[in-house]
DNA sequence: CTGATTTCTTAACCTAGGTTATTTCCCATT
DNA sequence: AATGGGAAATAACCTAGGTTAAGAAATCAG
């Protein structure tokens, strides 16, 4: 197993010897995802958080007419899951899915507290790492209250490297940014006249 | 200083004894704020989080055209911060007020490792708080995208409890779900009909 | 390579929610 | 009790973004 990716992201926030990252990496799993494969589905429930070595993932949710509206992308060294259903251990609302060819490391919530017990440096790197993805998510309700779907657009290509913005259908753009594909259609062909 | 409320809510999600609950207290600096009092002002840099011991308080952004969006309402027993501005130490864009007369308990940043270090499942605490706060933040950018205004306000009066959703102007009710006063106002006239 | 399926674009029309303006209602202060 | 000022209600009108539909382009399966 490659653990080189997941060691440099930790490294990123925590200080740990090479001893240490070969015990956090025994906590994990990992797995190959083809193209449009479903890894946490709805309606179950989730008990691992993924990591991101190679492609990328989406989380979305599925309103009652049937509308997808993706909650995060999660493209090479980042983290995904459905977070409320491994806390509350509760049904999933969420899908998380490839959506090119992907491979994740899985770390079981179950065991998560004891990687803790044994390697506090790795809660510390938790905490941090949900701090950033709280202030992040904030963020974004601040820009969904304040800015144009235009604008918002903008704001997603300047923010997310150029693998997501290029590589990815639109309309999972537009169910990110909160419009339909048509209307994202419209801006974009604005956009370039001027 | 009465710490029931703190030590309260702390053992909701770890175990401390009464000495350690005296040692994180004493982290701890209260302030009394009276109405319409700003904690943090945007601009300016963070460097503390804040317990609402009593009242209630918001966060707020102001957007280029001078409107308000609320991020949060924070009664008794909440956090709240600009978060951003704490963790990466850069100018808050976030004002922190008093909605009513309010004491908060204040705990520094610069202070929290220490904290940490002293009393681990202090971080134990953080980092669960946290993603509560995420699953929660995350929760509100989908029913923002999949909701109508008048679904949003339901869900908002049966969320919040009934000393946020009765007892605060109905502009800032407006301005947390997304929407003007007067359509707000609106809204609530049709709901009373039916 | 070809037909089938999904995605993207365009355009006409529609609606949820915003804007502006006026009136009424609270209160807090004097 | 009078008065001044923000908060809420109401209503007429407006617009950002949604809906529907139909064709063009890209992607995929065989």
């Amino acid at each position: 197993m490659d653990i080189s990716v997941l060691a440099k992201h930790i490294r990123l926030k925590v200080d740990l010897s090479d001893a240490e990252i070969e015990i956090v990496a025994s906590y994990f799993v990992e797995k190959e995802l083809p193209k449009k494969t479903i890894l946490f589905r709805e309606g179950t429930i989730v008990d691992a958080i993924a990591f991101v070595v190679e492609g990328c993932l989406r989380s979305y949710s599925i309103d009652e007419n049937g509308f997808e509206h993706i909650l995060q992308f999660a493209p090479e060294g980042w983290w995904i899951t459905d977070m409320l259903s491994v806390i509350k251990g509760q049904k999933s609302v969420l899908n998380v899915e490839s959506i090119v060819d992907s491979k994740v490391l899985l770390l079981k919530r179950s065991t998560q507290d004891e990687l803790f017990d044994k390697i506090p440096k790795m809660e510390r790197f938790f905490r941090i790492l949900t701090e950033n993805a709280l202030c992040a998510t904030r963020q974004r309700v601040i820009e969904g209250m304040s800015l144009t779907a235009k604008d918002r657009y903008i704001n997603f290509c300047e923010t997310y490297p150029e693998t997501v913005v290029n590589h990815i259908p639109q309309k999972y753009v537009a169910a990110y940014i909160g419009v339909t594909p048509e209307f994202l259609s419209k801006m974009r062909s604005q956009l370039y006249r001027s």
